[in-house]
RNA sequence: GGCGGCGUAGCCAAGAGGCUAAGGCAGUGGUCUGCAAAACCAUUAUUCAUCGGUUCGAUUCCGAUCGCCGCCUCCA
């Protein structure tokens, strides 16, 4: 329930606030677009009040791009539109730090194995942090859990699903009825050998997948191998998937996402090795996002089009506006990076914090506006409502900017009371749960930067321009930029540092 | 070849069978201002890739065409 600051004799009356029940609450349920129905479902979870959600993790040999970003800002929306909604979300991210690209890596490098997936973990959680991306509840390793996986195997093996070849372990899609429903492919008209060279496998048909792999030499003197009564193997990425994902979280969870391009056969061939064991479905919601493209091409390192997280903040950009870069497109449409867009988010981000800004920096005194609450009431329910079809990002920041076109010229004049002015902060901080992308704290003054200001004023009023803007020259030294309304002066920092 | 997706103003981006096709950025005009910067206000698509069809009515549904993108069991 929304607190109205008046007591809201004004407002009950309104429409806002005497909906029919029923729509009420009709409205307020999340629709979800489940990649498994091609359709947007009702979001109901298995236990009433709590998600369990999981969602694949980067491979720990290379520094995150801006695809990968997107992929975990995404996650993060999810999350907190879940939470937003007052359910307690169980999310686990997996590091995949065992795999060919891990090992080959290291080998490059010249490094153990487990030094340098660490590394590039630690980059990774560093990268979220910048990207106001919340924190999972845990983050199993592969390197950590590979007994279940050989355990998964064996069981497999058990229930006539997987055979061994050579020392190596693959999965018999042909036993697997099922296979192909999540992605829709028809795996008769496939086109095999597309992408891969076949001769490197010895698997019975080219469409099997390899579940545990038989230790190379160079992987047996690097003491990266798991002993196994087939031999010495390692678990390829698809098991280790599975394995956490349930180990984590049962054999249903609610959630699973990722990236379009796990789609196939990454989450095909996770599917069907929890779903041979459990005969249960491995997620009811499969939620993927779309891939970050540049110049219309998909943004990968192979391609040479990379773009890291951590180049832009070379670049002096903040991990704030990428976010609310990356942010800004339905998560189901695929998004042209280009320096452009990100300049255009930078603008966008800073209208809003002068917005935040210039509220907080609101002298005292001014007198309550008769439609700014209703305004408030309306932004907000419009918001939460784009959120829950589908997370509709883009409609939802069309709200705050109606808003903000409506509220601009009552503030100009300090038309605003406290109440409502706490009122309109509060809407854009419950807002902000799930955007995270505003700066709502107030302006504390420090008492050098006061003084300044309060300096430049009285040279003002007595029209001492030097004396002035040698204060201002002096606010700008301490990174401090002075802007004249009529209401007073309203000071901000150049560079959030966030 | 198979499967899936996309094409809305200069750029970006929502939308949905019929109410003025949201909004952002850039542009233009104005207001404010000691200067500066910023900000605020106004304004910018007879039209939604093209051509057909369904319909009283489609940009929205169906079909075809053109263009673009992703995936097709290396790895992630």
């Amino acid at each position: 329930m929304v607190i109205l600051p008046d007591g809201g004799e004004r407002y009950l009356s309104t429409p806002l606030f005497t909906p029919p029940k029923k729509t009420e609450e009709k409205k307020k349920q999340l629709w979800l677009f489940n990649t498994r129905s091609k359709k947007k479902e009702v979001f109901t979870p298995q236990k009433e009040g709590q998600v369990t959600f999981y969602s694949c993790g980067p491979t720990a040999f290379e520094v995150a791009n801006l695809a990968l970003c997107r992929r975990f800002i995404v996650s993060d929306l999810i999350t907190r539109t879940l939470e937003a909604k007052g359910l307690a979300v169980d999310a686990y991210m997996n590091f995949t730090d065992l795999d060919d690209n891990t090992i080959a890596g290291a080998e490059k490098a010249g490094k153990p194995l487990r030094e340098y997936t660490e590394g590039f973990i630690a980059g990774f959680m560093e990268d979220m942090e910048t990207l106001g991306v919340k924190r999972a509840k845990g983050y199993p390793k592969a390197s950590e859990n590979v007994q279940a996986m050989i355990g998964i195997a064996r069981e497999l093996m058990d229930k006539g699903y997987a055979y061994e070849k050579h020392g190596s372990i693959y999965f018999d899609i042909s036993k697997f009825k099922k296979y192909g429903r999540l992605s829709g492919i028809d795996l008769s008209k496939i086109q095999l050998g597309k992408t891969v060279d076949l001769d490197d496998y010895e698997k019975d048909n080219p469409r099997d997948f390899t579940l545990l792999k038989r230790s190379t030499l160079g992987e047996l003197k690097k003491g990266i191998f798991f002993e196994s009564e087939w031999g010495n193997v390692r678990p390829s990425w698809h098991v280790e998937c599975s394995a956490m994902a349930t180990r984590n979280l049962g054999p249903t969870m609610d959630i699973h996402t990722a990236s379009r391009n796990l789609l196939f056969p990454h989450h095909e061939n996770e599917i069907a090795i929890a779903e041979a064991l459990t005969g249960k479905p491995l997620a009811n919601y499969w939620l993927h996002s779309e891939l970050v493209l540049v110049d219309g091409k998909n943004m990968s390192s192979d391609a040479g089009n990379n773009v890291t997280l951590k180049e832009l903040l070379r670049r002096g950009y903040t991990g704030r506006e990428v976010r609310f870069m990356l942010l800004s497109v339905h998560y189901r449409k695929p998004l042209d990076f280009s320096y452009r867009r990100l300049d255009t988010a930078r603008t966008a981000l800073r209208r809003l914090d002068e917005f935040t800004c210039k509220l907080n920096c609101l002298p005292p005194g001014g007198r309550p506006h008769p439609e700014v609450t209703a305004f408030v009431t309306a932004m907000e329910e419009q918001f939460f409502a784009a959120m829950d079809d589908d997370l509709n990002v883009s409609k939802g920041m069309g709200a705050i900017y109606n808003f903000l076109r409506k509220v601009y010229p009552v503030l100009q004049v300090n038309n605003l009371d406290r109440d409502q002015r706490s009122y309109i902060l509060e809407t854009l901080g419950r807002m902000n749960t799930i955007l995270n992308i505003f700066h709502l704290q107030g302006c504390p003054l420090a008492p050098d930067v006061n003084a300044l200001i309060q300096r430049r004023e009285q040279a003002r009023l007595a029209k001492d321009w030097q004396a002035a803007d040698e204060a201002r020259a002096e606010l700008a030294r301490k990174g401090i930029v002075v802007i004249d309304t009529v209401n007073g002066p309203v000071w901000k920092r150049v560079r959030d540092a966030e």
